[in-house]
DNA sequence: CTGAAAGCGCTTACAG
DNA sequence: CTGAAAGCGCTTACAG
């Protein structure tokens, strides 16, 4: 390797909007207003400044505009990277950013708080939290700090910020009909253990209520597991091995239920002849012969395209809380078929 | 709900380096210094900054940071979100910058020449770039004007950036070997269509010269799909329906692996007795027992820790390139046992 | 070792 | 509709 020791990268010269003022021969005050599109300039003055900003390959620096007004930057917090599922939601908050000047970065850490500080010192001009572990308290303080849109928390009860949900409830009620319908009654439900989400809060009601209305009552059976490969092993395998095995495990997330399918193929189980088993999300992975997953899907995509919209309508000055939901959809594979008659 | 109209949310009236200096009684300029750990403060001056700064609980702007120096952040580009390999890499970037002020950003778009710009424009104090698919020279030019470290490039002919990579041609020779080790010969390659990466070129390489040097040169079939369901599927079906059917078949990816093993099982064939399949990155998927994948690991942790290691010394000013690799490490399963004796 | 002053590149009132 | 000037919160020479 040749070691030619070069100076190490300069800041780059670029342009500034001073020189684009000059070459326009109009003032930076103007070159500024069109590069915020705003009030009060000629459609003369703007195409003048526009070639030119053209001609020097001009780009406005997100610091310096920060410095006094916005970055144009969006920051998302996701709980999980391993997760598909983000993915989506990130695929919809990009294509809704498509157009505008807005960027939207996504950070990841063990502590979100921590992060969440990182992006206000970062200047985010608002967040996007997916699943956040945050109180409704501590997120109405964060959102009188910054526009904040939350997806997948259903406490509405604050006006500081917006929410973005799947029906939750109802996606619950959703897989227990459908389990029901294919002639399953022994449905057991593999939860997080997570303290207050609002969302496990929804969907083990949503359990519930729709196995009573089922007469399905007397089989009710949460069991909670946290997002650890080992420990949602030990619980699904505590499940399969038990004296009163239930006919079939509704499970968290796709992951979660791609691990019970795991579990129940070690112990020599079929799907869904021994058990059958349903995850939600809806990700790729369902799609696979040997998973061929029955799951819950949220439409991610749209879920992140609804949040970045009501972010961006946040930066622009709304300051009444909006609510979007989204309704959930069963999609149906070989993993809860009706078993086939003894 | 509640419509209260409150004001949108200030830009947060947030302390700043000129009240901690008043209230630690000295200049701006030693605040800085504190902040930034330069060279030349007393202990006594340090310890009265730092108290100030926790006390009145204050924290640097990065956009101000930004305007002179440096704004703490490093921008990560995957080329794909839905593979479960790159959260693997972040969390080796991560755990690299625990300690320091550095947070990571990661921007995801299909249009990755426009990211790189949308993040030089946030004044990124760096760059790892994961997979990239810009030629040498273009990723030259992107290392002229900021620190630049890829994962997945092979090619180190310019200084002008670091390289950090799993060796490609390694892994695909312990694939060869181990399936022919474990008894299958006629072994087929599913690798990626995309036009110039290295490490596409190093890895099939590999595969055709371990191929040779085990006397399989005349079952040498390399088959290109690129990254869609439906593209691998069709270039898996075609595999496995062939006359002379292969008895393995090396995957670009796990998820392409996944695609194959699917393929597989819609088609009866059982895997590994009709048909054997390796993937590569080693996912978590691989340990479900549907799956059950020989992979290679090829360390996403390590791979992330080194890159920020590395763009953190260029930002510190080193010039000359760095490169470092990473050894691959088959993981066997049942995807590639031996085959029952008949 | 310490500090006063200039300036980074924008946006924001404000005056014309 | 247009522009001159102040200022956002830091860092960087430079002087003491």
């Amino acid at each position: 390797m040749a070691k030619t020791v070069s100076s190490p990268p300069k800041p780059a010269e670029r342009i500034t909007i001073r020189e684009v003022a000059q070459d326009a021969g109009v003032s930076v005050a103007a070159v500024s207003k069109v590069l915020r599109d705003a009030y009060g300039v000629s459609d003369a003055l703007r195409a003048k400044v526009r070639a030119s900003m053209d001609k020097l390959n001009y780009r406005p620096r997100a610091s310096a505009r920060g410095m006094r007004g916005k970055t144009y930057t969006l920051g998302l917090i996701f709980p999980d990277l391993r997760n598909p599922f983000f993915a989506d939601v990130y695929a919809g908050v990009n294509s809704a950013l498509e157009r505008t000047q807005y960027q939207a970065m996504q950070g990841f850490s063990t502590t979100p708080a921590a992060l969440i500080e990182a992006m206000i010192d970062r200047q985010m001009d608002g967040l996007i939290l997916i699943g956040p572990n945050e109180s409704a308290a501590s997120l109405a303080a964060t959102g009188a700090r910054l526009p904040l849109v939350t997806i997948g928390q259903h406490d509405k009860s604050g006006d500081g910020y917006d929410t973005v949900n799947n029906d939750d409830q109802l996606g619950a009620r959703l897989v227990v009909r459908h389990l029901v319908g294919n002639g399953f009654r022994n449905i057991a439900m593999l939860s997080l253990m997570q303290p207050a989400s609002t969302v496990i809060e929804q969907r083990e009601l949503g359990y519930r209520l729709e196995m009573m209305e089922q007469k399905c009552g007397g089989t009710i059976n949460i069991v909670r597991a946290p997002q650890v490969v080992r420990d949602v092993q030990v619980a699904v395998r505590r499940l399969l091995e038990s004296k009163e095995r239930p006919d079939a495990i509704f499970c968290w997330t796709d992951l979660m239920a791609f691990e019970a399918i795991s579990v129940a193929v070690d112990l020599g189980l079929s799907v869904p002849d021994d058990i059958a088993i349903v995850g939600y999300d809806n990700t790729m992975f369902c799609d696979f012969a040997q998973n061929s997953l029955t799951s819950v899907d949220q439409s991610g995509e749209l879920l992140g395209l609804q949040a970045a919209r009501l972010v961006v309508e946040r930066i622009d000055g709304r300051s009444a809380a909006d609510h979007f939901t989204v309704p959930p959809r069963i999609v149906a594979r070989n993993s809860s078929r009706p078993r086939k008659p003894i």
